[in-house]
DNA sequence: AAAATATGTCAACATGGCTGACATAAATTT
DNA sequence: AAATTTATGTCAGCCATGTTGACATATTTT
């Protein structure tokens, strides 16, 4: 399914490229285009997070929860200190959201085998079945979206994507995202 | 700059045809890729939103902040209700937060002309300028993005970001972001 | 033995959501 | 003209999730 024709998937470089010089209208196009941009990240993201946010709420978890139980799921066996630096936020507000995801038996938590003072995060079987009832709808959301670009539309959304992120934390972000086998 | 060769872009949809059968890699393979499309999201969306932080924080303003100055700076004489629509909070959170806008002198309200209950928002000059300071870092940040991608990047980026909003939502969310002149 | 590290915890506070109840003025309907 | 609906505002209290600062414990490293 296809987005309307005209709207929102234009944006053709050289659109007015026979209007009048005389206006700023270059300049005040691209301003344009790319405002329409940033309102377009921000309701993408809006609707990208609403699906778990429904389930979220059925069982009483809020985001920060989701969170913690998608990158232990995507990262089985992950210390404290490497979840914090994903998450970037401080280990009490940490602590307060994992207490609660082990208390309710979604996540457990293993003393590291060569540095016992690590913590190491591994979700419990409801946990994983949690995650999956989480990340199936959004996964399915991507997936379709990715599908309705044309050939080569991942690629280029992956690189548009990519290049937003701050250049100094592509390496890392990187890292975190891609599993090697 | 573009992305480093290997990693997040790559994404050929046939990139293991040649791989024994048996495993059932194909649906797996899809899954990852999937997966870390949508972990992209969550960390360009993170970084995204860091450049007005910074500003915002500098004159004790959050996000809640942000979204006002930007909606009414791109709707100028937006009434209350139609803001309440774009921003989907309830009206007690955004009367807070509208207050302090308004009391810093950043926005103001003007009685409708034609439905004197609505009080339509409109920026002052300090709001204006307080709206180029945030936007502008996005701005910039959208524009390099875009570029970084190959020919017709962005219109996949953008069909892609669009296919991403809920379908019952796409004609309200284009008539939001679309100015026609 | 001392220092550094990984983690946990207590306490207090801020932001920005929420619900529920009620108030007012203006427009619309009857 | 009266009744109803609409647009907005406001009070009060609650919740989720972030923050800072201080301190404790176990373990590893120096």
């Amino acid at each position: 399914m296809q987005p309307a024709g005209k709207g929102l998937v234009s944006a053709e470089k050289g659109a007015d490229r026979l209007a009048p010089v005389a206006r700023p209208r270059a300049a005040a196009a691209e301003e344009e285009r790319l405002i329409e941009a940033i309102e377009l990240l921000f309701f993408s993201y809006r609707d990208f997070t609403s699906d778990p946010d429904t389930i979220l709420e059925e069982i009483g978890f809020g985001r920060a929860h989701h969170r913690v139980v998608h990158f232990v799921g995507r990262n089985p066996g992950i210390t404290v200190a490497a979840l914090l630096d994903i998450l970037r936020i401080t280990k009490q507000s940490l602590a307060r959201v994992l207490r609660e995801v082990i208390e309710r038996g979604y996540l457990v938590q293993q003393t590291g085998e060569k540095d016992r003072r690590q913590r190491r995060l591994y979700l419990t079987e409801a946990g994983a079945e949690l995650w999956e009832r989480l990340v199936a709808p959004q996964r399915e959301r991507v997936r379709k979206a990715l599908a309705a670009s044309g050939p080569g539309g991942e690629t280029a959304w992956r690189e548009v994507m990519f290049s937003l992120l701050d250049e100094a934390q592509r390496p890392e972000a990187e890292k975190i995202i891609i599993k090697e086998p």
